[in-house]
DNA sequence: CAGAATCCTTGGAGATACTG
DNA sequence: CAGTATCTCCAAGGATTCTG
C-alpha cells in the first residue's frame, strides 16, 4: 500500500534526455511525476472518480441529502442501474453517505461525507472550468473540423469523423 | 413532477460567479444547478475530459512537449489505439498541440496549449486530491467491505462485491 | 420508492498487421 | 517512429421486470 505515497516513482527510463528539467515549476517538484502505473492505487481511484457518472453525482450532490429519485432526475440520462451502482461505489469509497428511512414508502437519502465534500470542491472546479471555456472549445473544434475538411478534400485523410454531426443522440 | 423544487436548470452562460458558493448558501441561488442535461455542451465536454485516458494524458502532459512513444510509456496501460484517439480528441478540443517534425524518423511532439494548461491545473488538483486521500479511501473501502461481509452473512444483503476482484456471478 | 435480478445490445478497447 | 486499418471480444451500460 505504500508504494507511491510521496515518492517520485521515476519510472521513466532516462535513456533519452528529452528534457530532464521539469516544467518551469521549481516549487512543485512532483508537478507531473506521480505514480502512473496501472496497479497503483492512485490510478485506481482516479479511474473511478474520473467516471462520468461518479463525477456528475458528486458534482450535483451537495451537503444536503438528495433522494434516489431526485438524483435520478438531476443526473440526466443516467439509468437506475448505473445510479445505484455509482452510488454504491461512492459509498464504498466513503464519499457519500446513505441514509435509509424506514418509512412506508421507502426513502433513502444520499449526501456527501466530509471526505466527499473535499472532492466536491475539486470537481466543482472542473465543472466551472468547463463552463468557462466551453466557447473556446467549441471554437477549437470548429477550427479543427474546418482544417480537417480541407485536408480530406485534397487527400483522403480520414480521422475522427464527428465533424458536422456533433449531437450524438442515441435512442 | 413538481416544478417548484426541481425544475430544469437553464443554460447559464459564463456570467456566473466562479467563486465558491457552497451549499450553505441560500436556496434560490442555484449555485450547484448547472445544466445537467445530456445534450448540453457542458455535459458533452465534461464527459470527454472526465475520460480516464484524457485525464491522464493531460495530467502527464506538461508545458514541454512529449513524443508519442514517450507518452505511451508514461501513460501506463494505454494502447496505441487509445492514445492516438485520445490525442486526436484533445487536439480537436484545442487542449493539446501536435507538432510534426519532418525528420527521417518521424517525430511528433504533443504539448498542452495555453487552454490545456489551464485545464491541467484543475486536473492536477484532482490528482493531488487523490494522492492525499487515498489512505482514507482505502480505509473506507475496508470498512465497507467488512460491514458488507457481516451483513451478507446474517441476512440477504447483497450489493457490490469487491470491485477490485473480478466478476463473481455466484450461481 | 428504492433497489435487485435478468436479459441483451453497443461500442470501448486490445491485438495485430500494414504503411510512409 | 508514428500512425492507420481491421478483426475481435468482453464488459459497460440500457431496458425491463419483480419485489419489500
Amino acid at each position: 500500500m505504500e508504494e507511491g505515497t510521496s515518492e517520485f516513482p521515476r519510472h521513466r527510463t532516462g535513456t533519452e534526455a528529452v528534457g530532464p528539467a521539469p516544467c518551469v515549476d521549481d516549487y512543485a517538484y512532483d508537478a507531473r511525476q506521480w505514480d502512473t502505473r496501472e496497479d497503483c492505487e492512485v490510478r485506481q481511484i482516479l479511474d473511478r472518480i474520473a467516471d462520468k457518472w461518479s463525477l456528475l453525482v458528486i458534482a450535483l450532490l451537495d451537503c444536503q441529502g438528495l433522494r434516489f429519485t431526485e438524483l435520478r432526475r438531476e443526473v440526466d440520462g443516467i439509468s437506475q442501474r448505473m445510479l445505484t451502482k455509482t452510488l454504491r461505489q461512492l459509498e464504498r469509497d466513503g464519499l457519500v453517505s446513505r441514509t435509509v428511512h424506514p418509512t412506508v414508502p421507502p426513502r433513502v437519502d444520499y449526501a456527501l461525507t466530509p471526505l466527499g465534500s473535499t472532492l466536491h470542491a475539486t470537481i466543482q472546479a472542473l465543472v466551472t472550468w468547463t463552463e468557462r471555456h466551453q466557447s473556446e472549445i467549441a471554437t477549437a473544434r470548429a477550427a479543427y473540423d474546418a482544417r480537417e475538411a480541407v485536408g480530406s478534400a485534397g487527400a483522403a485523410a480520414p480521422a475522427l469523423e464527428a465533424a458536422t454531426t456533433p449531437v450524438d443522440h442515441r435512442a
